[in-house]
DNA sequence: AGCACGCCGACT
DNA sequence: GTCGGCGTGCTC
């Protein structure tokens, strides 16, 4: 027999099977070492196909070496899975392998054993022991400590033991090899998850005439088994939550398990609670928190069948679960779902693959849907299920736009308008809540004109340049086309000098939110303020109970956190995630606006959001105020098909990147030319278009330099094997300039 | 990638 | 005379 083995950390090029002997215990999905190149160097690798005969020259092929002896061997959906990967996202065989498997499984460190000690002895010998005082065999205070201790108990944990006061592990060596404590083994599996769901809920989950709705239509796609797709269109404060709760008990009760992924941010104690206490220890939660032994331990909790409910971020979608009858993608519009290093999948595609290998059912949920999945949902390829009642009644808060240069006309030159300071005293002196966010992202900043309020923007592309600073100055630059330009001084609209970069911290706004209202507490919340595991969880509990009046913070203030005191909510600039050059900025804003407006609505009492922009008469920010989604989506999408920009048609990029800017130059130039070389053959039937090559937004990143190739075209297999081909004949002809491919990218 | 083979300069 | 520089070419 032979077996077909791709190798892990070799260049794109060598991404193929080569054929080996195979020995006993080698089974497709087998990590194996294997002899490799003159060398014959042990490699690792896996093994991808088994068969009787090889077209390879008999006299090259060598033996395995040995087999790994693994829990995570790969089985066959998981197998399935990588080739997924390799043809979707162009990895590597061992990039993949490497993504659905838990860190550190390939190196054999994959099994805690948990030590447990018990007396080799009979509990009358060792009380006799211990009561012979002084002489006797026993006279240090730890060891008797210990023998006490397991007197009628069997086996204990040596931790347990090791933490008694006055014990050392020296005092148990000691006690074993007296002959007196036997040690033994049992094998560790960690789930920090367990305690979550010490009390168990099993109360009967009710559904208004709303949810119930959405949810009937729910339970007809999936008991039609046909691999379907649906979106659950809720908008905030809705209950989808409820709804996805009653289509996961649906998909348990027919005996089949569930995949439920939600962003990073809302996997918070309470989140967690929620479904840990309704599901007990049939739920795995997996992050990228998790410490290496706990993950190890979550996979082999799956693979043993324990599971059937995993909750997780991006890559829970790619734990070795079978039988899965429903995935859930909560919040699916957002961008973390796409992982950004390789394979550079994306959570919902590989999501779709698995739910048609099941013939499950994919239920994406969101206030704020996607516009790739709206699009799909209007066009009848996803069924389409809106949830529009916010569920008790609660009414919508009122939003107010201030327009930010009429404040600095007025003089204020603070990022906080008298508006918003106004309804910030309000919130005091009622004693309520406000919850003041910051939509900045990245280091990118936009030239504005405080005067018009007028954003530089490219021509030809409809996205806003960005303000990049390099050794010989300043220039404002496309993300799209590569066009670039000097840094103006005065304004092409208005002519005035009053051009500025957008753009301030969170650091700045607290100080002034002080200096206004010294006697407000305020409450930061952001990358620098969350450092270490629970610091995030600390601060959402502290506001929750009270203990600050304004929580200040980025991103991650505006997200699914319940805050029944909160009246009002604070854009310190809508602007600045509106103009971030990339094509799916007016998305995210209408996104991140939608809920952080969401977020004052929660109160009975009916809440405020007040919205400081530049651009008050932007239909984004004005859509945002009104919560019209669909309004905003059918706008969106017109512009979208207008600039051929996804979801009409794919967008690849080709980052090259090479410590010499010399070699790098000149290979971007080589790609350019074979792109174009390729594009007129065969493939040239499909339509395509090429950008670049220009400089990466970010030029010089760890001492190596970036150039991108852009291509909008349609994809389809043939673009893929055209794209791989091309990955596979720049990795061999230069090793000095990486070519890496992304697919659908987020940031373009 | 990683290693062997291979063909040219300064050293015990 | 040989140790070692890194330029090619191959890896079942």
């Amino acid at each position: 027999m032979f077996c077909e083995v791709y190798f892990f950390d070799l260049p794109y090029h060598l991404d193929r099977a080569f054929d080996y002997l195979a020995i006993d215990g080698v089974k497709l999905g087998s990590l194996v070492f294997v002899p490799f190149g003159r060398g014959n160097i042990k490699r690792l690798g896996v093994v991808m196909g088994i068969k009787e005969t090889s077209d390879t020259d008999q006299s090259k092929i060598k033996p395995v070496h040995s087999v790994v002896l693994s829990d995570f061997a790969l089985t066959e959906n998981m197998h399935g899975l990588c080739l997924f990967l390799k043809e979707h996202t162009l990895c590597t065989v061992g990039e993949a392998v490497k993504a659905i498997l838990p860190p550190g499984a390939l190196h054999g460190e994959n099994m805690r054993l948990r030590t447990l000690l018990s007396l080799a002895i009979s509990d009358t010998e060792a009380r006799e022991l211990l009561s012979k005082e002084g002489r006797g065999g026993i006279r240090s205070k730890g060891q008797r400590e210990v023998l006490n201790f397991l007197i009628g108990k069997g086996e204990c944990d040596r931790d347990t033991i090791r933490a008694l006061p006055n014990v050392s592990s020296a005092n148990i060596t000691a006690l074993v090899e007296k002959g007196l404590v036997k040690v033994g083994y049992a094998e560790n599996i960690r789930n920090p998850y367990l305690a979550y769901g010490a009390e168990r809920d099993t109360s009967e989950i009710i559904l208004s005439t709303a949810q119930l709705k959405a949810f009937s239509k729910v339970e007809e796609l999936y008991r039609s088994e046909r691999a379907e797709c649906a979106l659950l269109h809720g908008v905030t404060g809705s209950g989808k939550t409820k709804v996805i709760m009653r289509a996961i008990d649906l998909a348990h009760s027919e005996g089949r398990r569930v995949i439920m992924m939600v962003p990073e941010i809302a996997l918070t104690p309470q989140t967690l609670g929620i479904f840990c206490k309704r599901y007990g220890e049939g739920v795995a939660v997996i992050h990228s928190g998790l410490s290496q032994g706990e993950r190890q331990d979550a996979y082999r909790r799956i693979r043993r069948g324990e599971v059937n409910l995993v909750i997780g971020t991006r890559s829970a979608v790619l734990c070795p679960i079978d039988n899965v009858g429903l995935i859930v993608i909560d919040e699916e519009h957002e961008h973390t779902y796409k992982s950004e290093s390789d394979p550079k999948y994306h959570a919902r595609e590989v999501a779709s693959y698995i739910c048609g290998r099941e013939r499950g059912l994919l239920l994406l949920a969101s206030a704020t849907p996607s516009l790739e999945s709206y699009r799909k949902a209007k066009e009848g390829r996803y069924t389409y299920i809106p949830l529009n009642e916010r569920y008790g009644g609660v009414s919508l808060p009122d939003a107010v736009i201030v327009d930010m240069r009429e404040e600095l006309r007025l003089g204020n030159t603070s990022p906080i308008s008298a508006r918003l300071l106004e309804s910030l005293e309000g919130v005091y002196d009622r004693e309520e809540q406000a919850i003041l966010f910051l939509n900045r992202r990245g280091y990118n900043s936009t030239v504005i004109c405080k005067s018009c309020g007028e954003v530089l923007s490219c021509k030809r592309c409809s996205v806003s340049l960005t303000h990049h600073v390099s050794a010989e100055g300043g220039k404002l630059m496309c993300h799209m086309c590569g066009y670039t330009s000097p840094v103006v001084k005065k304004c092409p609209v208005c002519g005035e000098e009053k051009l500025s970069f957008l753009g301030f911290g969170t650091q700045k706004l607290e100080s002034e939110v002080g200096k206004y209202l010294p006697r407000v507490r305020l409450m930061r919340m952001d990358a620098d303020t969350t450092q270490g595991k629970l610091a995030y969880d600390r601060l959402l509990e502290g506001f929750r109970r009270g203990e600050a009046d304004v929580l200040l913070g980025t991103q991650m203030v505006a997200k699914g956190h319940d805050f029944p005191k909160v009246t009002l909510v604070g854009v310190a600039l809508a602007d600045s995630s509106l103009h971030t050059g990339d094509f799916r900025a007016n998305e995210r804003t209408f996104a991140l606006l939608t809920q952080v407006i969401g977020r004052a609505g929660r109160a009975a009492s009916g809440g405020l959001a007040v919205i400081q922009t530049y651009s008050p008469k932007h239909e984004i920010i004005r859509l945002a105020c009104l919560q019209d989604y669909n309004t905003f989506a059918d706008g969106e999408l017109k512009l979208r098909r207008e600039l051929a920009l996804p979801p009409f048609c794919d967008i690849v990029t080709l980052t090259q990147t090479s410590e010499s800017e010399g070699e790098l130059l000149s290979e971007a130039g080589r790609l350019c030319t074979r792109l174009k070389e390729l594009l007129s053959g065969e493939i040239g039937k499909y339509p395509f278009t090429v950008f670049g090559p220009f400089e990466a937004s970010v030029y010089r990143v760890n001492e190596k330099y970036r150039m991108k190739t852009l291509i909008k075209c349609r994809l389809n297999r043939e673009v893929r094997a055209m794209l791989s081909s091309l990955l596979f004949e720049f990795s061999r002809t230069s090793d000095r300039v990486t070519l890496s491919v992304d697919i659908n990218p987020n940031g373009v």
